[in-house]
RNA sequence: GCGGAUGUGUCGUAAUUGGUAGCCGAGCUAGACUUAGGAUCUAGUGUCGAGAGACGUGGGGGUUCGAGUCCCUUCAUCCGCACCA
């Protein structure tokens, strides 16, 4: 009887499906192991050769559990919302719903092929309703939490409300936006909206102003890596920097312990380092820099709005809190038009200065306001004096008359803005006092800080620029506005920046340096702000030397002493050292003066000791209709949630996937997108990370309607046990998963803080492309070819250029090994002549042989069929539509040679390699399938026979035939030379339990440690060694079978029926070990001499080492290699080797 | 620039973790069976050498009785991060 694979494998795919073989149910008395794929989005290429790695070998790995009697939930859906299919629905206008089932169909029947024990009850997509409104819900719990550090958890908001409304918030430790301290009192006495602003400032899913690229053409923000040269990459449209309201998850909340996690699981080294380095956690501290001359009285001292002593206060309170209840009724007017920061600065009314009271005073611009009433008629002389005395503070004032204020409110608003809006303070008093803080690592070496850098987008610019610089400072943050973040990063060679005319005073050395701004500060990290150290930061010492600032060494290279900076080629970064110059912590190690410096500095209040995070809140706002829609809508402009009852909130049918004319998300063309009440909903979706984030989770209970997951499937599947996947996800999905999973824990949902226990990435398959050699700019006249060609024939390639035609409808492909000489030799003639290398379709070529000349042709010039000639070495190939006719030797035709380039596997490279068959749109068969040539067992085995799993390695077919065979062989063991099952039931050898058992232990240790490779040829070695005795003993045959069944499922199954055995073999036990079978009675010893292996001699396994060496020197042999002389040592290594040293 | 990984026949790879380098498969060569072979089987196949033997795991050095494996150094390739203060 035949290996008839196809049969085999489709009765038994069959088989599974029908009894639901690999169904799962949660069962206290078996122990659980989940066994996880990576969510695979079903693009419309489909599978190629190359996604099945790790799903096979995680299968392999699910039967190994549970031949070994484990419950094992080994589960597979899809990650259905997304960009492509978005993309192709704008495209062609079909919706994205049903590009999206028809290749998830595609998917799931070529998943099916390959025999996956997949639990296929539990499968979903993320676009499924009943999926996203868990999606929907763990949102709004993120809205209605926010990230305490005192529990370092999430904590309601309702707690935090109640926290304010007690004690203010002032005792609050939260991670949050904006603090603004406020008492309870002063909690209570704000409005709804302005409760419901605040609040969001703690949520941990939050509405804020982020710049991000927004590309008004395609109307959506765009990711960085969508944008190049400030266009977008799809359609070159431009893209600019803008401040958007978006939706944002507070993951840095989680920073901490994201990188803390990180020791808890067992993941490789280099993903826990990716994952350390996107977290970028970097200790040191924040340092406040005055500004010079500085104008302030003291650091510290007071809260910037009391702008006089407590003795005046205290006079004119009673003075201050009258004017306020009795104001003029144009006081009233501009005050209803002034607070809340209406003008975008803050104003306040009747306040204190010095001994007056103000009308109106703007702090942050030491402005003051004042109406003249006709009450101040009668004092204007005295406003007069309190004007001199204003101004010496600092003060400016200006005036409006009551008349002008009712005679045209809206130009004294103006006039007001404008005025606040032009004016600069010199000295930078507005920042809030007196300077502003920096973030640095290395506070050692602030003896060094010879300037100050801020980036050029911080807050902080416009207020220390001074007027004399102002111009030149807009002209450098216009030019730098038009790069994007990553073009900056792109040429970091180029120095650039700008003096702003201030001056800040180190408060270390007391000296007086420059505060200027470069685009090498980013204004996302750390404060926006720098001390610049040349000497020991190597951009900083860049930067001073185009700028000619001086540098100032504070570190020596231990044993070093100090040399002059000036001649330096580069900075000293490095952290081994001793300080110098650097006053009380001269002398000190780095380490020691870095803990020792930021004492100084908390102990003197010059700042603080502090951690920063690279990492970056998520924007979770997407402009696009393919996405779960955001559970919320707005009430008066602010959002509120939808409860769980009215979750999933369904996303809706739109006309168009573009956006609205007035530039709103597709979701705006919703058409009645809003709450019965009538409240908007928001028109923003989410990303592709948010159905992927707790996938896992529901996999333990996908059809609970009432939670994401019960606490009971919670509790018995716990975690992901084994996650195999591709390193692309090593800081998208893995982090957000991750962050995910621990809000969920915090709120007691889930019992596992960490998701995922153990991952192993999978190597890539690349794609083995093929390119084909043209030279552009040469075609020639049809007519001309055969005497062109014949001319080339006999005067070789270099006088092809001498025919050169006038009618072009000939294209020239060269075979690969002529193709460079042919270049060289035209281009003699025509400089605008470039050898063209191009992808072409992998299917035409054999080989690395172009063979289907005329299929190419029709692919290549669909637009114009033409004639195309195929130079070979020893001839040419004129191909006319189906025409193809050797020009040349007719003894030898000619190869025509492609060259072969290992790429990734992608369908634009024309190289995917798909596992089973590849039919063109019109169903003709392109490419045969390894599924259909050799069968799926085939395929498995191959994919794993390739090499070690985590590398990556080029699709190759050669070799498929000798795992294809072993299967065959293995087949043989079970029937005799007619083709009859025949396995005998007689008691096996001891050779063949030997060969069994040592397989036994190989593949349970290879399996084990992920070593499929090394498995399949323990396997083959197995088959080999049991065909050479000719053993078909059921006692070995029957657990052998097991043995293979996770790696070749179909095979074993049907060989395991034809056993008699009833039930599937999944439900069969791994075969025990036992060592009795192994063990040997003698050992044969490699005989070495000084190291070099001469030859073996065999001893009983308890032959003694006296008795060995004895017989060892005795040999003749032994004699022979050692030349007469006298051995200095013999070492001998029990069941190892013996060395014999002369 | 920083971090990580890898480097072994013609090719994919293996090596009991410091103990006979090249298992298994492919390719190639020769042969058997056969009407035929993309079937099956047998033998050979690291390099040099007629041979004995010598050399051989990217290069150089070291530790060791013994190194593909450990240490130092250097080169190459791949991957990740990258003005992160």
């Amino acid at each position: 009887m035949e290996y008839n694979f196809t049969e085999i494998e489709k009765n038994w795919q069959k088989f599974w499906s029908e009894n639901k073989t690999f169904k799962a149910e949660v069962d206290k008395n078996k122990p659980k192991f989940y066994v996880l794929d990576m969510f695979p989005y079903p693009s419309g290429a489909g599978l190629h050769v190359g996604h099945p790695l790790g799903y096979i070998a995680s299968d392999i790995y699910s039967r190994f559990k549970r031949l070994n009697g484990f419950n094992v939930l080994h589960p597979m859906g899809y990650d259905a919302f997304g960009l492509p299919a978005e993309q192709y629905a704008i495209q062609t206008g079909q919706h994205p719903a049903i590009t999206t089932d028809v290749n998830i169909k595609r998917y799931r029947q070529q998943l099916d092929k390959i025999g996956f024990s997949y639990d296929w009850d539990r499968e979903f997509r993320t676009c499924d309703a009943d999926y996203y409104k868990w999606t929907q819900w763990a949102f709004t719990q993120m809205f209605n939490h926010y990230y305490d550090n005192k529990t370092n958890k999430a904590e309601s908001i309702e707690s935090l409300i109640s926290e304010f409304e007690k004690n203010g918030n002032s005792n609050v430790n939260a991670v949050c936006s904006e603090p603004e301290i406020f008492s309870a009192s002063e909690w209570k006495q704000k409005s709804e909206n302005e409760k419901q602003e605040i609040l969001l400032n703690y949520r941990i899913a939050y509405l804020a102003d982020t710049m991000v690229n927004w590309c008004s053409a395609l109307g959506t923000v765009l990711a960085n890596d969508e944008v190049k040269d400030g266009l977008s990459v799809r359609g070159g449209h431009p893209v600019e920097q803008k401040k958007m309201r978006q939706w944002s998850l507070r993951i840095s909340a989680y920073a901490e312990r994201l990188l803390n996690g990180l020791d808890t699981v067992d993941w490789t080294d280099s993903l826990k380092e990716m994952q350390r380095n996107w977290i970028g956690k970097s200790q040191g501290a924040e340092i406040h820099f005055d500004l010079s001359p500085t104008l302030s009285k003291g650091k510290g001292a007071r809260p910037e709005y009391m702008t006089t002593d407590a003795h005046t206060w205290l006079g004119v309170k009673e003075h201050v809190v009258e004017n306020r209840k009795n104001s003029t009724e144009a006081e009233a007017f501009l005050w209803k038009n002034l607070k809340g920061k209406k003008l975008g600065y803050k104003i306040r009314r009747q306040h204190a200065i010095d001994k007056f009271i103000a009308d109106f005073v703007c702090l942050e611009k030491k402005t003051i306001i004042e109406i003249d009433g006709i009450y101040h008629d009668f004092q204007k002389e005295q406003d007069e004096h309190r004007t001199q005395i204003l101004t010496e503070l600092g003060f400016s004032v200006i005036r409006f008359k009551n008349e002008e204020v009712f005679a045209n409110p809206e130009k004294v608003l103006a006039e007001i803005k404008s005025y606040l809006d032009a004016k600069v303070l010199p000295f930078g008093e507005d920042l809030g006092g007196v300077g502003f803080t920096i973030f640095t690592t290395r506070p050692d070496t602030i003896f060094g800080c010879t300037f100050m850098v801020l980036a050029p987008e911080s807050e902080l610019v416009d207020k220390v620029t001074t007027t004399e610089y102002k111009s030149a400072i807009q002209e450098y943050i216009l030019e730098t506005k038009k790069r994007t973040e990553r073009e900056r990063m792109a040429d970091v060679k180029k120095v650039s920046g700008q003096f702003t005319g201030a001056y800040a005073i180190n408060p270390f050395t007391k000296t007086e340096i420059p505060i200027y701004i470069s685009d090498y500060v980013l204004a996302g990290y750390g404060t926006g702000a720098i001390m610049a150290v040349p000497a020991h930061d190597s951009r900083d010492f860049k930067f001073a030397k185009h700028f000619n600032l001086p540098i100032i060494q504070v570190v020596a290279k231990a044993g070093e002493t100090e040399t002059d900076p000036q001649t330096w080629e580069d900075s000293y970064d490095s952290k081994d050292g001793v300080m110098i110059n650097s006053g009380v912590i001269t002398g000190m190690t780095v380490k020691d003066a870095v803990n020792h410096i930021i004492d100084i500095i908390e102990n003197e209040d010059l700042g603080t000791r502090k951690v920063n995070y690279r990492l970056r809140d998520a924007i979770f706002s997407r402009q696009r209709y393919w996405g779960e829609p955001f559970p919320v809508y707005f009430k008066d402009g602010l959002p509120q949630v939808l409860d769980l009852k009215n979750l999933p909130l369904e996303l809706p049918e739109v006309d168009k996937f573009l956006p609205t004319e007035d530039g709103q998300p597709p979701l705006g063309r919703a058409k009645k997108w809003s709450t019965e009440e009538g409240f908007p909903f928001e028109l923003s979706t989410m990303p592709g990370f948010a159905g992927s984030s707790a996938y896992y989770l529901r996999y333990m209970d996908p059809k609970n309607d009432k939670e994401l997951v019960s606490k009971d499937a919670n509790n018995y599947w716990q975690d992901v046990d084994l996650y195999i996947g591709g390193t692309e996800h090593a800081t998208g999905h893995l982090i957000y998963s991750r962050f995910w999973n621990k809000f969920l824990f915090d709120l007691g949902l889930v019992c596992k803080e960490e998701p995922f226990k153990k991952l192993i990435n999978q190597g890539m398959i690349q794609g083995l492309s093929e390119f084909i050699c043209t030279i552009s700019g040469h075609k020639m006249g049809t007519q001309n070819i055969t005497t062109l060609f014949d001319f080339y024939w006999l005067n070789g390639i270099k006088n092809i250029v001498d025919c050169n035609g006038n009618n072009i409808n000939a294209e020239v492909f060269y075979s690969a090994e002529i193709a460079e000489e042919a270049f060289n030799n035209i281009a003699e003639v025509t400089e605008k002549c470039k050898l063209l290398k191009f992808n072409i379709p992998i299917y035409y070529t054999s080989n690395h042989k172009l063979v289907e000349f005329s299929k190419f042709k029709l692919w290549r010039d669909l637009d114009s069929p033409s004639t195309s000639i195929f130079v070979c070495k020893n001839g040419y190939w004129i191909v006319k539509g189906n025409s193809v006719e050797w020009i040349g030797d007719q003894n030898i035709k000619g190869d025509f040679h492609t060259i072969p380039v290992v790429e990734k596997m992608s369908k634009s490279k024309y190289n995917v390699v798909s596992p089973d068959n590849n039919y063109d749109s019109e169903g003709n068969l392109i490419q045969e399938g390894v599924i259909e040539k050799y069968g799926a067992d085939t395929l498995r085995l191959y994919e794993m026979f390739l090499g070690p799993l985590e590398q990556s390695k080029p699709w190759d077919t050669q070799g498929i035939d000798g795992v294809h065979r072993f299967l065959k062989k293995l087949w043989r063991l079970f029937f005799d030379n007619n083709g009859t099952f025949q396995v005998s039931d007689e008691p096996a050898t001891k050779d063949e339990l030997k060969i069994l058992h040592k397989t036994i232990k190989k593949i349970k240790e290879d399996i084990e440690n992920f070593s499929f490779n090394t498995s399949v040829s323990a396997f083959m070695i197995c088959v080999n060694e049991l065909s050479d005795l000719k053993c078909n003993k059921r006692e070995i045959l029957s657990d052998l079978i097991v043995l293979v069944s996770s790696f070749a499922p179909h095979i074993s199954e049907e060989l395991w029926n034809k056993l008699g055995n009833k039930e599937s073999i999944s439900f069969a036990k791994f075969p025990e070990f036992k060592a009795e079978y192994l063990v040997e009675n003698s050992f044969l010893y490699p005989i070495s001499f000084n190291g070099k292996m001469r030859f073996s001699m065999d001893f009983p396994i308890d032959a003694t080492i006296k008795e060995i060496e004895t017989v060892v020197l005795n040999d003749e042999r032994s004699q022979k290699w050692l030349e007469g002389k006298a051995p200095k040592k013999v070492i001998i290594v029990p069941k190892k080797i013996i060395n014999i040293v002369f």
